[in-house]
DNA sequence: AGCCAGGACAAGT
DNA sequence: ACTTGTCATGGC
């Protein structure tokens, strides 16, 4: 599959905490996503990815939110010379639309932890419950594989104190009691609510979901990255999360979600710290 | 060695 | 409603 017309760039997609199942292997990015291996790496016109069916094909290119424009949306962002230089080093950035369970048990477990740890979790997830689809690859386990899991077990592979957390979130969704796919269809209030009644998921992981996996391209994930991105590069003092949702929503409005990419992207690429 | 990690949660004002 | 201490674990 080539991608063209575009820019779009793997290592920026997956060097910015929205996937963690991708890892670059001498320039080509390689990892499973909706249960298919993928390798997908850069190229002069744009990117190249293989292997993928044809009937694959609409799949990948909703991934990688392909149908959206991010040339236009840049242009909603006009005049903000912050944003304009975020999107300049951040060319190819794209929003992943992921798995919505994938994406929630993931960032159940980001909440306190670091990347590297978030991944070994996963991985262990993964090849402990998953199916396996090859030589050392694994899909993400179902809700149903997932909630066969003991809390006990899930403490072994180093989810202390999320284990609870993890296997409740799964075992609801096996269940049926909550239905992500419905969750994906509300608009982006109502679906921040039924999210954040999950064990383990509060407002940021549920903004995180929201956006890198239900396309609500207005979910705003506020974390120490952005509290310092208003301060240091906006100039702007957000005492809790409430003011950070005021000013965000009115300064960069219905894609405020990319936009804070971008500038979680920057801020970290530049270690922009304090 | 000790601090930190893209927070969530419950108990306490 | 807002503020604070605690929570496993391992990376750095």
């Amino acid at each position: 599959m080539v991608v063209t017309g575009q820019e779009i760039d793997p290592g920026i997609i997956f060097n910015c905490g929205q996937a963690f199942r991708f890892r670059e292997n001498d320039g080509r990015f390689c990892g499973v996503a909706n249960g298919k291996y993928l390798e997908v790496w850069k190229t002069n016109e744009g990117m190249c990815a293989a292997p993928v069916c044809r009937e694959d094909r609409w799949m990948w290119e909703k991934y990688f939110d392909l149908h959206l424009d991010y040339q236009k949306v840049l242009r909603e962002f006009e005049g903000d010379e912050i944003l304009e230089k975020s999107f300049e080093e951040g060319k190819g950035m794209r929003l992943l639309n992921q798995d919505p369970f994938e994406t929630v048990i993931s960032f159940i477990i980001s909440a306190n932890n670091n990347v590297k740890r978030i991944q070994k979790i996963i991985e262990e997830i993964c090849s402990g419950y998953g199916t396996k689809i090859g030589e050392r690859l694994y899909a993400f386990p179902t809700p149903a594989q997932l909630a066969a899991a003991t809390e006990e077990q899930l403490r072994e592979i180093g989810c202390g104190y999320r284990a609870p957390y993890i296997r409740e979130t799964a075992t609801r969704v096996a269940k049926g009691e909550t239905d992500l796919n419905a969750i994906k269809e509300m608009e982006y209030s109502k679906a921040k609510e039924a999210l954040i009644r999950l064990p383990g998921v509060g407002p940021k992981v549920a903004d995180c979901i929201l956006l890198f996996s239900m396309e609500k391209k207005d979910a705003f994930p506020k974390d120490v990255w952005m509290k310092r991105v208003l301060k240091i590069l906006y100039h702007i003092e957000v005492k809790n999360e409430k003011e950070m949702t005021r000013f965000v929503r009115e300064r960069f409005g219905p894609y405020a979600g990319v936009a804070q990419q971008y500038l979680f992207y920057y801020a970290r690429k530049n270690k922009m710290i304090g």
